[in-house]
DNA sequence: ATCTTAATCCAAAACGTTTTGGATGTCAAC
DNA sequence: GTTGACATCCAAAACGTTTTGGATTAAGAT
């Protein structure tokens, strides 16, 4: 039984709107009123309830993320939610976060949590190829925002903030031709990840930029976790002996191959060169220290919330669609 | 402008009343009655409006969580948080998360959040010596479950789900003795943690066990970051030699402590023995894999949030203060 | 004395839901 | 034809706040 705006008014004498406007700071209240009502007001501990606020503003100052369920040891998803926290606290947002449950259909939550009028806006991350939570989001007419495009075969003309990871994995492959090496293995994502075109066409045009001749069985998919890499290094490296080369798609597929090479009695960096993707915190620490294209995953969290903040404002910022750079880190696995 | 009950209402001919009910399930709606204003409902997209709900049943199926500023990388807060996550969705909650800026007093997010009446209960962790936080939720009488007891020397009367970092430690160091050490350094965390007098506890303990007495000079202090085991390491290593091994409090310190030895020419695990504390996902891919003691992170996030969903339906569990054993996983450190 | 103006204050509506306490109608039993 | 019993429905209150559109009073201008 928290205070209310009643229990002040009754104390004060004072009237539900004259405590209202004067703990809001509006001037059509004396000073004296005013200090008498601060007064009462921390003395039985007032807080506002924040739901009846919402309810009559019509706004949460909430943004909400659904974690899918398999996302538990992902290092990117967790960095990316620290930057969305850190950023929304800047102005005053909290996160309303959501776990989806594997039995779960995927739009319940963002029904619930979107149509049920719980938070101003929503960013959608791990876009895949035409996805369905975007298109329930533009119908609702919810303010949202994307973290990552769709693939490069569909238009993505929503607000996104995606890295421009087909120019990464060209610099990766051309680190990699630079040092000599000619057969070149990739381990991709899986199919329905919309980043998956982006980075196959990097690795293409590496290839191209070195005048090396595209090889279909060079190319594998991953699950994208540690096993993922761990497994494909072995299948590769057991069919196609000639490779000296492996771009994992990302770190934990990346660090799996490392795993991998070093069981078959190779030497990382030495006799196989591995690069990785993201630059998540264990691939600094790794030994050796992972070679990795990195994305600046904590401030595409922040400038997310920059960009869903304003177009809930309704101050739709120029650039819509942001793709940024990355950078290729190099340690010494290459 | 989303869908009401009122526009149901309108469409349907009945009144407001029926309509919740018809959707809520209640049996004094006739069948054709309801089904017709399913079909409306599902027509029109009706989703209820959740604040309007947790306002009128004064509950928000909403668990609170407040993560400091300074946790940005920290693989063990987010971990629990995917731990509470996880959990808080099997019994249809969501999480809040609140991010503490740098200049924000302490307590103000949680009186906002939790006297805000924006949440059922509160998950808090990381307690410190004679936690405010703690004392405010008591205040106000709001369910609250904890990650971590207070110091030995304070009574911890509160739902709390901890792990035995003092018999951890003890088997760690152990560990060490067993395998001939026995100058033993320890790099604690910071004094304020409530923690910290566990593990040292633990630290003398099994120095005891071995009749090995204890020297002030071998327990240093570190930051819980890399940077603090690094700093430590190389302080402890150039003024005493003799040292052989060092315990430090939890991985990421663990990982500067291998980056330090291996700078002054040592080798890990050879030279000097390192044992860190968590078991986060970096230590068993470092290399070398790091011998640790681990607690189980997401368990301890999932039975939190089981603790406190009994606390917040009345029917608090008989075991309201859980310590939880951990285990020395042992690799190639040591 | 009357009129303006400014300074304070407040009643009531509204946000969208759930819940309480009936109201109404129908049908069977007597 | 009266009485229950049952099925079906609904008006109104309530949750705690903000906001609208005045009401009241006092002071200053004429």
């Amino acid at each position: 039984m928290p205070a209310t705006l009643k229990d002040i008014a009754q104390l004060s004498g004072f009237s539900i709107t004259t405590i209202s406007r004067a703990l809001g700071g509006y001037s059509d209240v004396s000073p004296k009123t005013r200090q008498r009502i601060i007064e009462i007001a921390n003395q039985i501990g007032y807080e506002p309830n924040l739901v009846a606020r919402q309810l009559r503003q019509q706004q949460t100052h909430t943004i909400g993320f659904i974690i899918p369920e398999d996302t538990f040891s992902d290092g990117f998803f967790s960095q990316l939610l620290m930057g969305i926290g850190h950023a929304a606290a800047q102005y005053h947002n909290d996160v309303l976060i959501s776990t989806q449950l594997p039995d779960n259909e995927e739009l319940a939550a963002y029904r619930r949590i979107a149509g049920g009028n719980r938070v101003d806006g929503m960013v959608v991350a791990r876009t895949r190829q035409n996805d369905p939570r975007i298109t329930y989001l533009e119908s609702i007419g919810l303010p949202y925002v994307v973290s990552g495009r769709l693939a490069p075969d569909e238009v993505s003309d929503f607000p996104y903030i995606d890295v421009d990871s087909q120019d990464g994995v060209r610099k990766a492959v051309i680190h990699l031709t630079e040092r000599g090496h000619r057969h070149i293995a990739l381990i991709l994502p899986p199919q329905e990840m919309a980043y998956t075109a982006y980075r196959l066409l990097g690795y293409c045009l590496g290839l191209d930029d070195a005048n090396i001749p595209y090889r279909d069985e060079y190319v594998v998919t991953g699950n994208l976790e540690h096993s993922g890499g761990y497994e494909q290094t072995h299948y590769l490296l057991a069919n196609f002996p000639a490779i000296t080369a492996i771009v994992a798609c990302n770190d934990h597929m990346a660090l799996g191959t490392m795993e991998a090479i070093r069981e078959r009695g190779l030497t990382v960096g030495k006799d196989i060169a591995v690069i990785g993707f993201d630059d998540i915190v264990s691939a600094g620490i790794a030994t050796p220290p992972l070679t990795t294209i990195r994305q600046p995953i904590f401030e595409i969290g922040e400038r997310l919330i920059q960009m869903l903040i304003q177009i809930i404002q309704n101050q739709p910022p120029k650039e819509q669609q942001v793709l940024l750079p990355t950078t290729l880190v190099i340690r010494q696995t290459t």
